[in-house]
RNA sequence: GGAGAGAUGGCAGAGUGGUUGAAUGCGGCGGUCUUGAAAACCGUUAAGGAUGCAAGUCCUUCCGGGGUUCGAAUCCCUGUCUCUCCGCCA
């Protein structure tokens, strides 16, 4: 969330970014609650001080043999009045709280202002050698591969569990489990980033630290019995790891890389967008998590979406990377850059890694600080996360683009060592 | 699932109704001493909020929430988590 006071103190430039993003403007309002709040926050204060000086004063009056029972039936009152007045101070406080969990986090100002994913820019895109968009000749899909070469099995997956929830078999498994293990590797012994492996159950002080609640609490599956969400992304437990922590400001920048199953309901998300992996219900990425100080964050970014890069460059995946534009950016995210790899067979890029800068706004809602050595006082951290990668449309890429004539699987070559055979026929 | 114990500052650990934001120890920081360091000694060492140009002043916070009271770290209820024992289990 931001800051009230910033909010405060620069109500036009919140209000343009609120716009920019396509989000509700609800700024007045939430002044107006803080306003309120303040107001009373003065009152209560005044009293409470008063109250406080009668607390020391009355047992000294005792000791002395004075008669207290003046001062007794009017801190009675004042403490009533206290009373009411925190009530309705609560209340206040949860309303703005509402107000400001609602409020997007503001784009950068290297974001070009757009209004939907037609505005989104092109940044560069990478090709391996010999490698044309307008090769035809490949032109079995991913899920007809799947069937043919009995490695996806999409239809038993939607009996064990429902539609969304893909069934890998055979050497599909090992192929998708090889490709887990490539990318961790890679991000370990070439990026520097420390492994974690995460909880994928997580409670609602988590969710709503990482911004998916309140905003998207519809597209989250929930466990009601034991208030537990699984997981959309691993975003959710890596960051959490410092929610409510003080970090030493020599351990930053601190790198995680971890995988997890991700958990999305896609509520509404029906039709042909939806077919086989381009939507699914459950799904594997690895994924990185980045806590930094705020000098180095937009830094940080642009080696975040280097580090998800160069495993398509490793796998010679045709991908491009698109600067999104203030109206495609996500509720938390301040800049954020997609990376989509080429699919021959629905002639189109997949969105297979989304790499974004949150700034502050994650650590301010899950108070993420670090101490500040020059100043000794606490600030928030930077967070930063990237998929690197989604396996999913990754998966529909590497089938795509690695069929032969005949409609057979070539391994590419850096997962050969990991999946011990080189080709699925 | 059953029974019990506990949660206090960076850490350890006192504190069972009244100047307790909190003893004491350790750690950290500053200083004295020293050629330097150690030791010793002295001082200092939380976070959040309101207000103010600022210095400052005031308020809140002893796991979370509610209650009793003029007043709660301290008493009551409740939630969460941790530990011990029993049961179950990969």
């Amino acid at each position: 969330m931001l800051d009230i006071k910033f909010i405060r103190e620069n109500p036009e430039a919140v209000k343009q970014g609120v716009e920019n993003k396509n989000e509700k403007d609800r700024v007045d309002e939430l002044l107006e609650i803080d306003q309120r709040r303040r107001d009373i926050i003065i009152h209560a204060d005044e009293l409470k001080s008063r109250r406080n000086q009668a607390s020391a004063q009355i047992p000294q009056m005792k000791k002395s043999g004075q008669d207290v029972s003046g001062v007794l039936a009017e801190m009675k009152r004042v403490s009533d009045e206290i009373a009411g007045l925190d009530s309705s101070l609560r209340n206040l406080e949860t309303e703005l709280e509402n107000l400001l969990m609602y409020i997007p986090n503001l784009p950068h100002s290297s974001v070009p202002v757009g209004k939907s994913a037609e505005d989104n820019v092109e940044v560069r895109k990478w090709y391996p050698d010999n490698f044309s968009l307008d090769e035809k000749e490949k032109m079995l899909d991913h899920i007809e591969l799947g069937k043919k070469l009995r490695i996806l099995d999409f239809e038993r997956g939607a009996k064990i569990s429902g539609s969304g929830f893909p069934l890998y078999i055979g050497r599909g498994a090992t192929l998708e489990r090889a490709l887990i293990n490539f990318m961790l590797d890679y991000h370990l012994q070439n990026h520097g980033y420390s492994e974690v492996f995460p909880p994928f159950l997580v409670n609602r002080d988590s969710m709503k630290g990482t911004g998916q609640i309140p905003k998207m609490e519809e597209d989250m599956y929930h466990i009601e019995k034991d208030e537990l969400f699984p997981i959309p992304t691993a975003e959710v437990p890596i960051t959490n790891i410092y929610r409510n922590d003080i970090i030493n400001e020599s351990e930053l920048p601190i790198k995680y890389v971890g995988y997890s199953a991700c958990f999305r309901r896609e509520a509404g998300s029906y039709g042909k967008e939806s077919k086989g992996f381009l939507r699914v219900h459950q799904f594997n990425k690895v994924e990185m998590v980045k806590f930094v100080k705020p000098e180095t964050s937009y830094d940080e970014l642009e080696k975040l979406v280097g580090d998800a890069e160069d495993i398509l460059r490793a796998l010679k995946i045709p991908y491009r990377v698109l600067l999104l534009c203030t109206g495609d950016l996500s509720f938390s995210a301040a800049k954020c850059y997609d990376i989509e790899t080429w699919s021959p067979a629905e002639n189109r890029w997949l969105e297979a890694s989304s790499c974004s800068n949150f700034e502050n706004f994650q650590a301010r809602r899950a108070n993420i600080r670090f101490r500040n050595e020059a100043t000794k006082k606490p600030e928030f951290v930077h967070t930063l996360n990237g998929s690197g990668l989604a396996t999913s449309r990754l998966m529909v890429s590497i089938l795509e683009n690695y069929q032969t004539a005949e409609g057979k699987i070539i391994v590419p070559e850096v997962l050969q060592k990991y999946t011990g055979f080189n080709i699925i026929e």
